[in-house]
DNA sequence: ATGGTAGAGCATCTA
């Protein structure tokens, strides 16, 4: 990786406890700068910071134990860590929010709420929470700073982002109300960067059900985004979802999705 | 055949 550009990367790793080797195999050939992880499923006794200290990075976790639970894990100096909502509301009963300053950029992953389904009261839980995002980012910076917000969104973008909009079950991750709230952060000033660099293909996708065999069957829907304020977006020259990682033994049912940012 | 798998942890919840 050369020192001109930082590459970062968000995956959903469906507990760090079992998928620990994996991550770090992972990261000695991907090589990413800056590292989100969502659904480490680790109380923050539990992390392993140590292993991340030995391969050169910094690391802050934020969970609960049992479920969610996100960290960040960089090359770059972590500053100005957030835990949490920062817009002055009651603090989220769940880890799935976490903030940091990474050299010159600010970062946020995110583990939204899954919903469940659309007559679901979580699913109302995961708009109000999509609506605090923003505010959080009100609260925090600008749209004219270098930010970078990432993570498991558990919204698929557009009907072209998932195999069949007839099969998702609930009719959760493409309703309308959901998408709006994705909406409201490109009008804050996020972009979609992975579409960006992948304007015209489709079939593009970062999480298959475990069930069903639906990983070979390529039924999958693209809800691990890397957005990004404009500052960073036109710097973005190369983005993937490395499919790779979906493979093998053991996999988590999201892959991996890096982006590669010229630097300044 | 209206299910299927995986991870938490030990009955069932979550995805």
């Amino acid at each position: 990786m050369p020192a001109d550009r930082v590459r970062y990367a968000t995956w959903n790793v469906n507990s760090l406890k079992a998928r620990r080797e994996r991550v770090l195999e992972w990261m000695t050939h991907a090589e990413p700068d800056v590292l989100c992880l969502q659904e480490t499923k680790l109380a923050d006794a539990s992390f392993p910071a140590l292993d991340f200290a030995a391969a050169g990075y910094e690391a802050v976790h934020h969970g609960e134990g049992r479920w969610n639970g996100v960290c960040l894990i960089s090359r770059l100096p972590i500053t100005d860590v957030v835990a949490g909502f920062a817009d002055g509301g009651p603090p989220d009963d769940e880890a799935r929010l976490l903030t940091a300053r990474c050299g010159s950029s600010l970062i946020v992953t995110v583990y939204v709420p899954n919903g469940r389904a659309v007559d679901h009261e979580h699913y109302e839980y995961k708009l109000r929470w999509l609506d605090r995002l923003r505010d959080h980012l009100d609260a925090l910076t600008t749209a004219t700073d270098d930010v970078i917000v990432c993570g498991d969104f558990n919204v698929a973008p557009e009907d072209r982002d998932v195999w069949n909009i007839d099969e998702v079950h609930g009719g959760t991750h493409v309703s309308a109300p959901e998408r709006a709230r994705l909406g409201r952060l490109e009008a804050w000033g996020l972009e979609d960067t992975f579409r960006r660099c992948h304007p015209d293909e489709d079939r593009l996708y970062s999480w298959w059900d475990y069930r069903a065999g639906n990983f070979h069957k390529h039924k999958g829907m693209r809800i691990d985004l890397m957005m990004a304020t404009r500052s960073v977006a036109d710097r973005t020259r190369f983005a993937l979802i490395d499919r790779q990682a979906r493979k093998g033994s053991s996999p988590s049912d999201h892959a991996p999705v890096l982006i590669d940012v010229d630097a300044r």
